[in-house]
DNA sequence: CGGTATCCCGAGGGATACTG
DNA sequence: CAGTATCCCTCGGGATACCG
């Protein structure tokens, strides 16, 4: 009997199938909320749009390097929808798609089980870091 | 109003509180599963334990190198318990801990996600990379 | 069987300066 | 304001060989 049925079948779609190693779609999408930023930007686009430099300031550890191109990886990936007002100095809008707005919920229940066991994960580190036995 | 106002609060917790700016455990946390091979192997031991070698047969694309230093990292941080039976040649299991299984729920919200939209992703990607008007 | 030890490479990402 | 363009450097991770 498995103690979590639901993802041991589930990791049957994470294993490589067929002969294609890298052929499986939901590691790179993984990957995709994987990378350092592109949760933190979902995260600052879940109550409401924000234009550019609101999320530049939102966000002070990011470069705009980074902001520019997490934004475009996500647009990319139909997460965020980009909205240019050609007003004079321009102003674009970042939100989330209807696409970006159904991850919320999954990602809101990982990050919360990270907030709760944090200090667990913390205290874990500690004692495997202790020096065994001298 | 937020169209999701917990996401929106628990965003507090992701922005960089105080001055310092790398010191978020929420964020560290998702930099462990965000890694390439954690949730793979975290996946391979939601059914039961296994041994070195059965995780090496399950992921075939992982080297021995990274499946050690994941392991590694994941018993450090509590998810994973390694337990050496001396017996001639060694054996060695790994299982989920109690706080490797509490994640096991999260994860595979997130991984079901993944599987149901991973074919709208794919579509918006070669949307977005189509030439745009010649 | 279950690992270490090395070597090495490319991508991710920071800093800075410039632009429409 | 909202980006590009460069330069540069760390470091995750692959390949290979060896060990108790």
């Amino acid at each position: 009997m498995s103690p979590h049925p639901k993802l041991a079948d589930t990791f049957q779609i994470l294993e490589t199938h067929g002969d294609h190693p890298i052929e499986c779609p939901v590691r790179d999408v993984l990957a995709r909320i994987g990378d350092k930023w592109s949760v933190l930007l979902i995260a600052a686009l879940a109550g409401e749009p924000r234009r550019f430099g609101a999320l530049d300031r939102a966000i002070p550890d990011i470069s705009k390097r980074m902001l520019t191109q997490t934004l475009r990886g996500l647009e990319r990936d139909g997460l965020v929808e980009r909205n240019v007002f050609p007003t004079k100095p321009p102003s674009v809008e970042y939100r989330l798609s209807p696409l970006g707005q159904r991850l919320l919920d999954p990602l809101c229940v990982l990050i919360e089980w990270a907030d709760e066991h944090h200090a667990s994960i913390a205290m874990a580190r500690e004692r495997f870091d202790k020096p065994p036995r001298p």
